[in-house]
DNA sequence: TTTTAAATGCCACAAAGTTGCATTTGTTTT
DNA sequence: AAAACAAATGCAACTTTGTGGCATTTAAAA
């Protein structure tokens, strides 16, 4: 993806273009696993403020463009794409070696049996393993 | 469950039998979904000191008398019993409306399909929905 | 170019959780 | 039953993660 379709995607998203979101889209795309608050940070040679960099990413969330992601860490995570509801569903994965977050392929629906008088509308699901680098 | 058998537990898990920790089964074991911090500092009155607390909940988690649910929505809950990981598979359920998260029985082994590379060894399900009390 | 609405930076603050240390309590040993 | 010991508690200070107000700057529209 190159920098003008960057543009596009926030113009198509109704947010302003500015250089602390371009430097994140960046990031994003060139980063194949999740990002916490503190990788983005450094990624952003830790210049941006605290406030602007959790703006920003809540403006993202908030369109589509990344998703969160909580592994348990204590730290959230985000990943490009839209939620995994959203026509996007996909497992999380969790390496228990490097601790590296990754968005999995679709999983196939899964059945659960809940208590009557319970109503499932979303299921998300956390795999823990080892990945492929480790 | 009776008070000698909590002392029993304790006895079992190799861990004092204290007011604190006496009164934390007791609480766990009378209610139906997964306790907060602040569900369980509000059940002891506020009596005891957030570290002691927090220990607390560490020790009995240690030695899986509970576990800890996360359901993102900011704060760590716990529930009675063992992990899921550990003879004791089961998803978690958030009520959407309620907040409140229920441990659901076991679920069936999904297979869900990871890239070459990638060895799973746990998989945590985390429904979300409506409770039978909303 | 001017206007205006949104984004940023700075600061203070809040919530959740951790750590060190002195004191107290529970359990074991004698 | 008393002494000794280890573990649990309470207190205070601190860290981490994140939020909110407000003045200033920047991007986009007029």
């Amino acid at each position: 993806m190159k920098v003008e379709s960057y543009k596009q995607l926030l113009e198509q998203k109704g947010l302003k273009k500015t250089k602390v979101r371009m430097a994140l889209l960046q990031h994003f795309m060139s980063s194949e696993h999740a990002q916490s608050y503190n990788d983005l940070q450094a990624a952003l040679s830790n210049k941006v403020d605290k406030s602007t960099l959790y703006r920003s990413l809540t403006s993202f969330e908030q369109v589509g463009i990344i998703h969160g992601i909580n592994d348990h860490s204590g730290q959230a995570k985000y990943a490009f794409g839209g939620p995994p509801s959203q026509g996007n569903e996909h497992a999380h994965f969790v390496c228990e070696q490097c601790k590296m977050v990754y968005c999995m392929g679709k999983l196939a629906p899964l059945q659960l049996n809940v208590p009557k008088g319970f109503k499932t509308n979303k299921v998300q699901a956390l795999l823990k393993g080892v990945c492929s680098d480790c």
